[in-house]
Formats: structure tokens, sequence, C-alpha cells
DNA sequence: TTGTAATAGTTGTTTTTGTAACTAACAAGC
DNA sequence: GCTTGTTAGTTACAAAAACAACTATTACAA
């Protein structure tokens, strides 16, 4: 038993963890119902909404994503026609990613869910706080450099 | 593209799962290496290391883990000889569940690599953006009633 | 009682993820 | 040119998670 002050509920990865799984799961309902898409594939979509043409690489280093991860997550897009590939003339092994135009509307719906979304999450803090919270979480978004033992 | 100031960074649920990822990573590979251990295989072990003698349920409820993890959690940690299982005997479907020496060994241990660990995490926070931080997590833990559209 | 529902926990099956090995295309040195 | 190394992305296989169906036991009400 406990011997001393340390409390699991106040173990930041687990905190973290918890309020990352509970603050996502009505919104990956959301998506789930109304696109059938899994987290990796809105994950794509978003990127591709919010920044535009991308490639797999691009989106891999943006969202922390395994490239295998991306690889499936657009197979699915481009199989439901929200996503469209290209190849780049200059460098063939790349693919250049793009929303149709059901991609793009998809996004559109999303993303207005999301922004909703998170202002209720956020409601009873005030911007300071808010944005104070969102800047902690950034920092700890940063991998760390390895050395801790 | 981006036609307004919605940044998918600035998505909690997003920032918090970055942030709960990245935070895990670490500590995630230590109970790993030394130990053998999952994800799910800690959350028990610490949940006995902390609260003492315990039943599946009473885990789950704690931890909010769905029961098969913590079957198949508390099977993998016995096998290890790390947790041992005690029918109650007034109720006999229900299993208390207690470490062995072996396991409060390895509690103690990870335990400790914890306090570290959460102590570096958050070493350039002043302790009142520290309190702070964490009470909002915990808030955003709960589970939000339904109702949102 | 006895039949129905609820609870604790397990097992089986399907999805999803992680890891590693792979193909294809390019780059750079010799 | 070739050979070696690197990068983009895919595929195959193994590990883990999710979901549903199951057993065993208890509760409770007709």
């Amino acid at each position: 038993m406990s011997d001393d002050n340390f409390d699991l509920a106040q173990f930041l990865p687990y905190l973290l963890n918890q309020a990352a799984e509970a603050s996502s799961l009505e919104f990956q309902q959301i998506y789930k119902d109304r696109y059938g898409m899994l987290r990796t594939e809105w994950r794509v979509l978003f990127h591709l909404g919010l920044y535009g043409r991308m490639t797999a690489s691009e989106i891999g280093a943006r969202a922390n994503m395994h490239k295998t991860k991306i690889s499936r997550a657009v197979q699915k897009l481009t199989e439901r026609r929200f996503v469209t590939r290209a190849r780049d003339d200059a460098d063939r092994r790349v693919e250049h990613l793009a929303l149709t135009a059901q991609g793009q509307a998809a996004y559109d719906d999303l993303h207005q869910v999301a922004r909703r979304y998170d202002g209720d999450l956020t409601a009873d803090l005030s911007s300071t706080e808010r944005a104070a919270l969102k800047k902690m979480l950034l920092k700890l978004s940063v991998k760390r450099p390895a050395g801790f033992t």
C-alpha cells in the first residue's frame, strides 16, 4: 500500500492518458459514426484539410505517426474517395495527397464539430487557463531527449 | 487549407493524445525492459501496490479499464509470480488480487522510477502550475455526460 | 422453490497496431 | 557507368486491443 505521498492519479503520464482517452471518446464516436473513420484516418484528413496538399512523410513528421499507419489510413481514405494521390514528377517515390470534394466536405463538417467540441471541453476554464494548459501540453508533446535513467 | 483560426495543434483531444504518448514513451520502455510488462499489466501492478488487495472489478472501475484487459493482465502477472489470486469465501465469483513479494519488489522499484520520472517531466513548472495542470487533467478525465451533438 | 436477471470473470474472434522486411526510386562517390 | 547508401512508401507477419459471447455464481421476486 501507499507508503508515501505518491498517488497514481498524480502520475502525469497516467493522468494524461486518462484525460486523453476520456476527452477523445465522444469526438471519436462522431467521426466513426458519420464517416466510418479510424483515428489515424481522421488525423490524415485533418492534416490535409488544415495544411493542404501534403505527402505521407510530411504528415508523419507533423503528426508523429509511423509511416505504416499513414499508408493504411491513406489507402482507406482513397478507397472511400476522400483523398487523391498524385505522383511527383520530379521524384517519383513521392506522392502528393489532397482532399477530394467529398473529403473536403467531411473535413469541413468535422472541423466545425471539433471547434465546438474543443470549446465545450474547456468551457469552464478562463482563457488564461486554457492558453496555459495548451502551452504546457505542447511542451510535453515534444519528445524529450533520451537520458532518463 | 485553414480558413480560420482553428489549428490541429490547438485541439485539446489531439494535444492530450500527443502529450500522453510522448510522456509515456520512456517510462513504458522501462517497465517493458525490466519486467516485460505491458501497459495494462503495469497499471494493475500499480493499483495493487498503491491500494493493496483489490478485485479485478475494483481495479477496472478505478482505472477505467475493460474487464477483459484486466483479466488478461492478471493472468500474465500471476504466471510471472507477481500477483496471487484468492477466491472470496462469501461470494465465490469474486477474486481478491494481491502482490507477491516479487510483485511488491517490482512495484517498489517502478514506483521510485515513476516518482523521479514525474518530477523530471514537470521540472520546469512551478509548483502552482504543476498543481493546476494536474487538476485540469483530472477534471478532463471524468467522463463527460452524454449530450454533445 | 424456481425462474429471471445481474455480476465477476474468462474465452474466442475480429480489428487494429507494431515491427521488420521489402520494392522502387533517387543520390553520391568512385 | 556501377556500387553503396538513403528515402518514400508498401506489404507481411506477429502482438495487442476491442468486442461479443460465454460460464459460474449470486440476487431477488413470483
